[in-house]
DNA sequence: CAGTTACGAGACGATTTGTCTCGGAACCGG
DNA sequence: CCGGTTCCGAGACAAATCGTCTCGTAACTG
């Protein structure tokens, strides 16, 4: 099957040229393979690179994210380490490309959103949940909306592309959404 | 000077089909405008869409972030309004055509972030400065971060191209940022 | 060994790109 | 009023890319 060879070849050209200049063409030629054998199993080029970013090891593999006990810690860690990738050359790559083919593609965003994005999401989740069950959170803590700021937050400041997030942004949004930065009712922050 | 009609016909075009599918000639067409008159003052598509957006009203004037005193409502009223904004078919519209233009061209990311992200960024973090020096917010706030998580948070709701975010979620998101979600030192939200 | 299927290769017309030339309109100096 | 200059709409053009198509070969089937 040349379906591997063909996703191994989109996700090269992806990394080296961009969405915008990726061509059919010169996914076929490096794949060494016909363009109509692309045609036969993908309808765009959006779809090809949604299929690339998620068979073609593209994507990559869930970071663990551990229960020790203290949520964040154990959110920190994750964070950070989930932002180290993002702003490896390859992860910028990749996530501007995919954030291109969202654009683009309105059935192609959703399944990236459902095979790419929303896993790291739902384990913020499961894993605030049980924080907030097991008393370490507010009990009324907005668990979905706690995910969707951890990640906004950082992919915000990869699309920018301006200052890549560090591992001290990382610590201080999680700090941020533990301890919150009003006056009234701080205690300690580190 | 035919500058602004160029800017007009590529935003109207922008808006109707998307940053992928607009062309030159469309442009060109309907501003009835030799196509050479285009690419005398831009070298790219994704420039004029730059410019379309800066120039052509097409960038929304800056929501007034009024200063009464109260932190906290001061900027939920501005992140519902901004928020209402980015939801409305133009709006979300504009986000994912200039994101594309983002991840296609490096320096126009570099304008685009200048002149359309950084000024409300810039407006978050003065109004987050002043709160911080008259003790509405922890001594060490991380104002550069809060004004970062409160516009990511809300940019990822709509380029995921799933729910997009709602008032409830500019308040929740608000709500966090300031008071937090962890169990120790919590007094009320609402 | 004949029939069938898969597929690499590439020709093809359509579309878009960016460059180039033409011709007319507006403005300028005399 | 007129010749010269500049601006610019219009569109021709080659190159690139798209998506479809056809051909020829290799592998598999019975």
């Amino acid at each position: 099957m040349s379906r591997l060879a063909i996703l191994g070849a989109a996700r090269d050209l992806l990394l080296e040229r961009g969405y915008e200049r990726l061509t059919i063409d010169a996914i076929a030629a490096r794949a060494g393979v016909g363009k109509q054998t692309i045609y036969r199993w993908w309808a765009s080029k959006s779809a090809v690179v949604a299929d690339a970013a998620l068979e073609g090891d593209l994507a990559p593999p869930l970071v663990p994210l551990p229960d020790t006990g203290d949520i964040e810690t154990d959110l920190g860690d994750w964070l950070r380490a989930w932002t180290e990738r993002l702003t490896t050359a390859e992860g910028t790559s990749l996530i501007l490309a995919l954030t291109a083919a969202t654009a683009d593609d309105r059935a192609v965003a959703d399944t990236l959103y459902d095979r790419f994005t929303q896993p790291h999401e739902q384990l913020l989740r499961d894993r605030l949940e049980l924080a907030r069950v097991a008393g370490q959170l507010a009990p009324d803590a907005p668990v979905p909306t706690i995910a969707g700021v951890l990640i906004g937050s950082m992919l915000y400041r990869v699309l920018s592309r301006q200052a890549p997030p560090t591992a001290d942004d990382a610590n201080l949004v999680v700090r941020l959404v533990f301890n919150g930065s009003g006056n009234r009712s701080r205690r300690t922050g580190v």
